[in-house]
RNA sequence: GGGCAGAUACCCAAGUGGCCAAAGGGGGCUGACUGUAAAUCAGCUGGCAGCGCCUUCGGAGGUUCGAAUCCUUCUCUGCCCA
């Protein structure tokens, strides 16, 4: 794992090449092969998320151990701090952050979405005020490359626009200009040795997914991303979506599901074609005393822990689990211990790495579908029903007190 | 023995006549988190029953339409003087 591939030896596979293995017969799931420059990527694989050119909590060691084939970083913020030009003079963001193995940049279209309020959009590109200082700064498509091209990731995204679920007027405004986008992007692209995707937006609409599909696919990307989802929509619109946009995607490119990540979600996106997928969940989870088992999330904070001698879970492998008890751990979380933080967030990384390597086993098996029924019997998701009661208990006290 | 200050919910601590079941912290409990403005955020924390009632501010007694708040007394704590 994590061979290095020159993509300028005469015969390798040009950064962002992709092999088709093996395709599961009862689902689209699909077993493949990502070239990049820094090394090879057996999909389907999951990155965890090194936002600030760190995956918080983890050394570079813990992944290199924990079996990461790929992380993402962020373009928007190194860009902010401590700035793409200083990464790039100290030998680029591998050298930078002492993680020799792939890197995918996120372009900063993500952060036209979160950080709404602090940015204006026009077709053009985006104004952004940093969330650090409030200077402003001028976000287009050629400069977002520019930026991912001076980081020197292996693959950098085009900049596009994440959008809320519910206002398809909007929606549709968002995806043309992210179509725009795209192909300038396309055009100002240069590295070789960086592959550049394509992001299909369109929300929940299904005409609008598979417009922006057609729009991407003719532009002829080396792999597509597809954006917008795990932004507030159910999981039943996710799904659907999901349903209905992967076969209008080129078999022979690899499919990015963007910001995915719930155990759950990496099962039935598999199912559905999807090759990469990326999020924070484990890491965020695992800082605020959450962690994953195969029966679903346990809150470690949770009282009835505080004398359990068990691990988090038993027979896992990771460090965590052949070290250390769940009372510690709890204590540890409680005491707001720095190490919680890393065992918890070693844990969750471990998890969803683990999954996804049976994942790919059982594609190669021809298992997908028993692993897939299994996993999913057993995982207990958290459901509308806590939810709704979350929020009567909230409307009775604000009842109270009014 | 005398003088002064104090005793408020699990802890610390506001409140010195009605707007007080009682501010604010802490602690405890629970929940959320999906291309990271997150080591973050939200709710609950006297009892019972679904907007009301009941029992609370060291104990007992009193003043008042009404007391955590005023008076008497007792208990305890701290400081000072003998």
């Amino acid at each position: 794992m994590n061979q290095l591939v020159n993509p300028l030896r005469p015969g390798a596979p040009p950064a962002g090449a992709f092999d088709l293995l093996t395709t599961d017969a009862a689902s689209l799931a699909r077993r493949g092969t990502l070239y990049t420059t820094h090394g090879i990527v057996p999909t389907p694989v999951f990155c965890p998320v090194g936002t600030q050119a760190t995956v918080k909590s983890l050394t570079p060691r813990d992944l290199q151990e924990l079996g990461a084939p790929m992380i993402l970083s962020n373009t928007y913020h190194l860009y902010l701090r401590p700035g793409a030009d200083v990464i790039g003079r100290l030998g680029g963001l591998h050298t930078f952050m002492g993680w020799h193995g792939p890197i995918l940049t996120d372009s900063g279209g993500f952060q036209v979405f979160s950080l709404e309020g602090l940015r204006q959009v026009s077709d053009d590109g985006v104004t952004f005020r940093s969330h650090i200082d409030g200077s402003e700064h001028r976000f287009t498509p050629e400069k977002v490359v520019e930026i991912q091209e001076t980081l020197g990731s292996d693959i950098a995204m085009v900049l596009d626009e994440c959008a809320r679920p519910d206002d398809r007027a909007y929606i549709v405004e968002a995806m043309h200009r992210t179509h725009l986008w795209a192909e300038r992007c396309l055009a100002a692209h240069t590295r070789q040795d960086q592959a550049l995707f394509g992001i299909v937006q369109g929300g929940i609409y299904e005409d609008l997914r598979a417009e922006s599909a057609r729009a991407l696919t003719s532009l002829g990307f080396p792999g597509y991303a597809i954006g917008g989802l795990s932004v507030g929509e159910s999981k039943a619109d996710m799904l659907r979506i999901l349903d209905h946009v992967t076969p209008l995607l080129p078999e022979d490119r690899p499919r990015y599901l963007m910001g995915v990540g719930s155990p759950e979600d990496l099962v039935e996106g598999v199912a559905r074609g999807i090759d990469i997928f990326d999020c924070v969940l484990p890491s965020r989870l695992g800082r605020n005393g959450s962690v994953f088992t195969p029966a679903g999330r346990m809150n470690l904070r949770n009282a009835r822990f505080k004398e359990d001698p068990a691990p988090i879970q038993e027979g896992c492998t990771c460090y965590t689990c052949q070290h250390f008890t769940r009372a510690y751990l709890r204590h540890l979380t409680i005491a707001k211990e720095l190490l919680a933080s890393h065992l918890s967030t070693l844990h969750n990384v471990h998890f969803l790495l683990d999954l996804m390597l049976r994942i790919r086993h059982s594609i190669e098996e021809g298992t997908f579908a028993d692993l897939r029924q299994e996993f999913l019997a057993q995982y207990q998701v958290v459901d509308e029903g806590v939810r709704r009661r979350d929020k009567a208990i909230y409307k009775r006290a604000v009842r109270a007190r009014n």
